[in-house]
DNA sequence: CATAACTGTAACAATTCTAGTTACAATCTG
DNA sequence: CAGATTGTAACTAGAATTGTTACAGTTATG
């Protein structure tokens, strides 16, 4: 299950940012901490600047950085910026709908689905980027 | 985000054995409601059966049925049983050793996963296989 | 105002996952 | 014993994700 491994990137890239609060940095910078292609890091922060929580700027001396301080950015925010993201998908093919089971099922855990996303972006609501800032930066290793 | 669909097709799965509780259903007929191949089947329905949610019979007239009633059967139980599943996924390539950021967020991101996860998991066990089975009889299509 | 440093984005390639398939040994029923 | 059925390995195909190259558009700065 290769789920959405763009959350766990954002986090980071948004922990550098917080980091150097004000000063613009580059997607080549950020790539290079991530260890990916600046292109895959630019792609990302678009995503980040639609929600307004990044803003970036082109030309000589450009570069991202934080909308706003780190406590006013939560990680349910950061979720649903770059969430393709489901807890669990349906099945490929659909379901027999010939099937009493089959015809109903599409619908049952669709909602279920819901439910459990909501659940989520609840605790993610409970982290701020500070706070997971505090967390990386206190970490011993 | 192919996140996982084997979640999904258990449920269905169980709905069906739910249904014909005493009965051994076969992988054949389990797939042709599901929309899959009878291996596909087999394959979920071992790691159900690794759980102790459900019996299988090989030779002749054999075939899997639950091991429990229905409403002893919760869904925090299915998705451990199936559970390759994370809600977010670390990325591919390790981050920057020599950052102090990459060095220490994949200690915190797996923390907040595991948190997650837990939210997720406390979540889904409010339902029974007996309340999503109602669920799915009553559905108006 | 020319140049060099950046971003944004399209188009394509490579890689990795997941699901589907085929094949067959092992097991059971009658 | 014959026929039905699971378990599982090995392989294939297809989808999704990630990485790469290329380049047009912006902007700071000497």
């Amino acid at each position: 299950m290769a789920a959405n491994s763009q959350f766990s990137m954002a986090v980071h890239v948004l922990m550098m940012l917080a980091r150097s609060r004000e000063e613009n940095l580059k997607s080549d910078f950020l790539a290079g901490s991530v260890n990916t292609n600046p292109v895959v890091i630019r792609r990302l922060l678009g995503q980040l600047a639609n929600a307004n929580l990044v803003v970036s700027q082109t030309g000589a001396n450009g570069g991202t950085r934080l909308s706003r301080c780190p406590s006013e950015i939560n990680l349910a925010e950061v979720y649903k910026a770059v969430s393709c993201g489901e807890v669990f998908a349906l099945h490929g093919r659909s379901p027999n709908q010939d099937c009493p089971v089959g015809r109903n099922i599409e619908a049952v855990l669709c909602n279920l689905q819901k439910e459990i996303d909501h659940s989520v972006v609840e605790k993610l609501s409970q982290y701020s980027l500070q706070s997971v800032f505090e967390q990386v930066e206190t970490a011993e290793t």
